[in-house]
DNA sequence: ATCTCTGGTGATCGATCGATAAACTGACCC
DNA sequence: GGGTCAGTTTATCGATCGATCACCAGAGAT
């Protein structure tokens, strides 16, 4: 038994730390990791991101799973922490200023490597956590939106949208949620200027909007669908 | 030639394939099983996909990687097969028929959830032919797309697209592709017609160019950019 | 019937995975 | 100083991974 083996064993300095921040370090680490792996990610390699040993990770957390959970929880939340309802819904500026800022501010929040590939990745895991997000997207931010635009052109405001202007509303918000993919995880060149291309958008879902209201009150409307 | 199964039952014991019968469905079974556990998926679980022992792989592809390698050539090419230059640039049709024909096949060659997810998969990955892919939807269709889009308006083809039309076209192209994510990665409920979401996006994609087309070449109007 | 070629199996290796138990160590308290 | 407790390490287990090797067995040719 030679463990204490003479000579000054130069260990890395064995950096302690209170529970909490050690905890949080876990996380934070943990996020960085199964961003770039997946959640396929190792425990060792996250050990050593923290400059400790495997086995510390399980006087935190009591399986790799739960870790994966804190990872979920916190990705999820950080976004909402920007208070949307108040910013989507202040009737005293301008819809389109709204929306403009809106979006300026969620996408700095989301558009990130980190945040887009943990979505893209519990996404692909099909957990609750994120049909629970899209659901709270469509809820609190497309239905909102739709809201808002209706009571702008003078429509009545119903309690919930309807299918085809709430599809409308998604191709939009998707496509400006394709941008942040093709950058930042495709990482294809893109329009540079993000509010230049969110301005753009807002163009386009706004005139569309417009022309489906008209053609909702004015009944002579025909079916685009043309089939070759 | 040698693809003759003799009348002889189907023994369970030990079933015979060519090599060619074989090893594609290898490929086609690995396709299923990377896109749903990723490509992090055993060769073990797909062999028994298969009904044959983990070891036969090795006969038909040196490594899991090599495997990998094919099924991205498979799955990548997939949707190619289809010919759109013929069916973007035939102008003796209307541009509009035209673009909603094109999005309704194409859509239906990737809209599945093995596609998609192998897609994602491969994407978070950061593969060079995931680049290459995205590549080639800027240059084979969304170039196209404006170049017809500038033809139909009157307007001088140029070479190249700018990059704030080729950012529109990428928003509008992306806002349909969410639209599969939403459907079968997500499994999010959505406008079931698709035809009808594809014409309504193409309904303000293109009253969005007409509208960036004016203001481009009129210059009284006023820019479309607000800045809130 | 037997030979031969090749598709297919059984056994197993070394690496790596998540997880556990026990020993160690540093900081704080008296 | 010596005790104590929480943070950390060492050692190791069982499962699973990709991969290799020797061997088996079925179908066509002779």
């Amino acid at each position: 038994m030679n463990r204490k083996t003479p000579g000054k064993r130069v260990r890395a300095k064995q950096r302690r730390l209170s529970a909490d921040d050690r905890r949080n370090e876990f996380v934070a680490k943990a996020t960085e990791l199964f961003a770039e792996e997946g959640f396929g990610g190792g425990t060792r390699a996250l050990a050593r991101k923290l400059g400790v040993t495997q086995p510390l990770l399980y006087r935190y957390f009591p399986s790799k799973d739960d870790l994966i959970k804190e990872v979920y929880r916190k990705v999820y939340l950080e976004p909402l922490e920007i208070g949307w309802e108040r910013l989507l819904s202040d009737r005293s500026r301008p819809l389109r200023a709204r929306l403009q800022e809106f979006y300026e501010i969620y996408t700095d929040a989301i558009f990130n490597r980190k945040w887009l590939r943990i979505y893209l990745y519990s996404g692909l895991k099909g957990l609750d956590i994120n049909r629970w997000y899209v659901g709270m997207v469509k809820d609190k931010i497309l239905t909102r939106i739709l809201r808002e635009c209706r009571h702008d052109a003078g429509l009545a405001t119903q309690s919930r949208p309807g299918a085809a202007e709430l599809e409308l509303a998604w191709v939009f918000h998707g496509g400006i949620f394709y941008y942040g993919v093709r950058k930042y995880i495709y990482e294809a060149p893109v329009l540079e200027d993000k509010a230049q291309m969110i301005s753009d958008a807002l163009d386009i879902f706004l005139a569309g909007f417009e022309r489906m209201a008209e053609s909702a009150t004015d009944r002579r409307r025909t079916p685009v669908k043309v089939v070759g």
